[in-house]
DNA sequence: GTCGTTGCAAAGCGTTTGCAGCCTA
DNA sequence: TAGGCTGCAAACGCTTTGCAACGAC
């Protein structure tokens, strides 16, 4: 069964409040800010807890560690970007998927991720 | 400046042969059969050198550890087999790209992933 | 001969796991 | 009180680095 722990309850709303995908180490700060002493370990063990209980999905980029956001978003994909390593969400699809598809090749999922400037660094 | 050893040649011809993106245990391993007892720091070694150099580019997929293919290719992306791992390189591209770029975002760069089965699993 | 390169082993670094004690239900 | 949860430290897998010997030029 799952037990409500003050680390527990730490690390959801410091996920919930965060409104950005965090990384393990950007966690167990936040985390730390509420339960002081709370443990790298249990951090680790909580994300796989709470991603297997459906409250959190991984947000997984190209050469990035992970992070991990709160789960129940619609599809979308993300823009990263390179003067502030921000990550925006992005509604819609390319499309074309199938097209691209190798012949022979059972296509069951996908990944897109924009790079650049976002409106903020763009203005700068 | 940069000299041709054994283990050099072998890790250049290990992944021009290959035809698709290696990940450092399987370079080792193809380049192993080239020169026995080639050691695995003499591969991320010239990983970096040959990267440097120009001959080869990361491919860095979403949660996975990185890959290496020659460079120069034309534009493409990757097909990653859930069932046998391999990468497999995917020609055009699924285009409108402008139109899920939020307004006011600069827009440089672009990865794109397909995930499921390649024409070998399916059959299997 | 010079000095870039190699294999080995040890060191890093992020993540996982074993364990004894703690604390929620 | 039972057994899930925690902190600590050790273990782990992948990558990097120190070092003495090797070998391309």
């Amino acid at each position: 069964m799952q037990r409500e722990t003050r680390q527990r309850r730490a690390i959801r709303e410091a996920l919930e409040v965060a409104g950005h995908p965090l990384s393990p180490r950007e966690l167990h700060e936040a985390a730390q800010a509420r339960v002081d002493g709370i443990g790298i370990a249990t951090i680790y063990r909580n994300l796989k807890a709470l991603q297997e209980d459906g409250f959190l999905v991984p947000v997984e980029l190209p050469g990035e560690p992970p992070r991990y956001e709160v789960a129940g978003k619609a599809h979308h994909h993300h823009f990263h970007c390179r003067a502030c390593d921000r990550v925006f969400e992005v509604e819609g699809c390319p499309g074309n998927l199938r097209s691209v598809t190798p012949p022979g090749f059972k296509l069951e999922r996908h990944e897109f991720v924009l790079y650049g400037l976002c409106e903020f660094c763009v203005a700068a």
